[in-house]
DNA sequence: ATCGTTCGCGGAAACGTTTCCCAACCCGAT
DNA sequence: ATCGGGTTGGGAAACGTTTCCGCGAACGAT
């Protein structure tokens, strides 16, 4: 029912191939014959069929993004910049969620085809070798973005460094009983965040001489409640730790939470650093790790579109600083 | 350079529409000639191209969700209900994002069209008259998530209820004098909902025999700075308000950080309740008015599928109850 | 006038599916 | 044997673009 390019072609006069011209600036056209294409298009209120564009032209004008538990926070931030790029181009945003290992697996063997997006972000997984030749073999223009590969263009931080600047704050202040609560750290669908910035937490304690001790530690689910339910775990036995680094700063927020349960001051009893630097992390004082979770979605989404037009540049590993911010949680001011 | 359906068939000694039969289920297909099939699709890792697909089937496979200002708690949230039902559905999900007026004009124009989306949600956005004949004219299934059209399906709240609700109850506490923090009455966007919590707010005033003060009312950007300015303005004049109802729990952890600033205590001193109840509203103990955020984009997006298998229903209306919480920020326990 | 260039444009072919019209085959009933 | 109905499968046409080959007109130079 709605006109297509024939009809358009038919009313102004011209050939198909003018009216492709006219819209897509493929060819000079002359002025009065522009004139009447663009008239014969408004008067039809007309707009090309997306499916035939792309398959005719075997472009997608589609950016997808791979995204592990896009409502956390941190994902949050990161989208948010991803799509202060994407959302003024030309191009679509699609949105591959993934909340379980077997989801990861098929999304990162089915969007990367041709024909499903002409660029693609994903974000905190860094994909096994095999995943990362099929993405290559693919030839879809591809950044990571929380997440390493040797392979593929990516945008990411040293989490090793980050867990040790954070446990090296509490050490600083004096603190002997430091635990550290994360996500597991083998994760079934392949982060090894959590694992990175538990290195950096044993580095640091040994560095000091102190020992690890397993009770300080607890893994589990991210989530708030998780981590008051790991924080009250852990508070609770005999000789309780004195300062806690937490994996995330919603993690850091479930210990505040447990902490005031427990009748602790924080920072007098307990410590508290978290990682992000989340925006509620600086209205609540807590101290954490910066990463620049907004940039680096721009970052990666400028990365992106510029490979996508200009194809077969060689890739880029950019490892973005952090930060510690010390604020209340930790230093009392 | 990848596999096509004429391939596939070659190899499985067929004919293209036997192929096309097994993968869409679509006739009978002998046992044997199946497995044959299904063995040279393997062998050829063959998927079939979303764009010739869709352009020869008139489906694009596609739900769209046009949604301003994503990043907020209460947007993210009612994504994750949606995400959480067309995620594993055989749908692929794109995101139209809006910022400002133009883009809202822009997506709504141009996103119910022909070949672009097969189902539409839309968020918080109330369609003009023609705005919304256009999308019935267009055919495609639409869900209008917070946001009411009488031509529409729709799931939303009775927002003039809820801010009478928040009021009423900071009235029962005693409070005389009770300001409102919100986003702009007139929105650009199109936003009725701060206009409507107004009116239930100066409803539940004037029952209560309270006269309304243009000096407890202020308007603002919808983020926590805002909120912080709008408080600590509001309540550093002469006979400042002893209770603040804001538009939403964002704008409320703004006010509770002003308060902080003055050193105003909680609830003694300043009561504050606000709208929506995230997630963190139940750990810093802010009052609110509960709407089942996630609960609607679940409705919302389950709503749509099923009018996308099948169309032709009637249109229908939701509106959802919202519900008080007190907590500590204005009863004290 | 004539020729060579440039400009402007028409429309066939191609993109890779789904759909649907038929044909071929099989089997049991007559 | 013949016929009718059911089952199975082949492949042309259609979906609506972009691309590109090639033709005619216009124009400048000689």
């Amino acid at each position: 029912m709605p006109a297509t390019i024939h009809d358009v072609a038919k009313r102004a006069g011209v050939g198909i191939g003018t009216v492709s011209s006219v819209i897509n600036d493929s060819r000079a056209v002359n002025r009065a014959t522009r004139e009447r294409v663009l008239k014969a298009i408004a008067e039809l209120d007309y707009t090309p069929h997306p499916a035939a564009r792309r398959l005719s032209s075997g472009k997608t004008f589609t950016i997808g993004a791979i995204i592990p538990f896009f409502t956390r926070p941190a994902a949050v931030e990161r989208l948010r910049g991803v799509m202060s790029v994407v959302a003024p181009s030309a191009y679509d945003f699609t949105l591959f969620s993934i909340e379980t290992a077997a989801q990861r697996a098929e999304q990162l063997r089915a969007v990367p085809r041709r024909g499903r997006v002409d660029g693609l972000i994903i974000f905190s997984c860094p994909p096994t070798q095999s995943e990362a030749e099929r993405i290559i073999k693919s030839e879809i223009p591809t950044v990571l973005i929380d997440a390493y590969s040797p392979l593929l263009n990516c945008i990411y931080i040293d989490n090793v460094k980050g867990g040790y600047q954070a446990t090296k704050h509490l050490v600083e202040l004096g603190h002997r009983r430091i635990g550290y609560l994360g996500d597991p750290l083998e994760d079934p669908i392949g982060f090894f965040v959590s694992r990175d910035r538990f290195r950096g937490y044993r580095r640091a304690l040994e560095e000091a001489g102190l020992p690890f001790d397993p009770r300080y530690h607890r893994e589990g689910e991210h989530s708030l409640e998780s981590g008051r339910r790991m924080a009250t775990e852990i508070l609770t036995q005999p000789d309780p730790p004195t300062a806690l680094f937490a994996f995330s700063d919603t993690i850091a927020f479930g210990v505040l939470e447990a902490a005031k349960d427990l009748g602790l001051s924080i920072p007098d009893d307990l410590a508290v650093i978290g990682f992000d630097d989340v925006q509620l992390a600086r209205l609540y004082g807590l101290s954490t790790i910066r990463q620049q979770l907004f940039q680096t979605g721009v970052m990666g989404a400028e990365m992106l579109l510029n490979r996508v037009s200009n194809p077969g540049q060689e890739e880029m590993h950019v490892q973005l600083s952090t930060k510690l911010v010390a604020r209340r949680s930790t230093s009392g001011e």
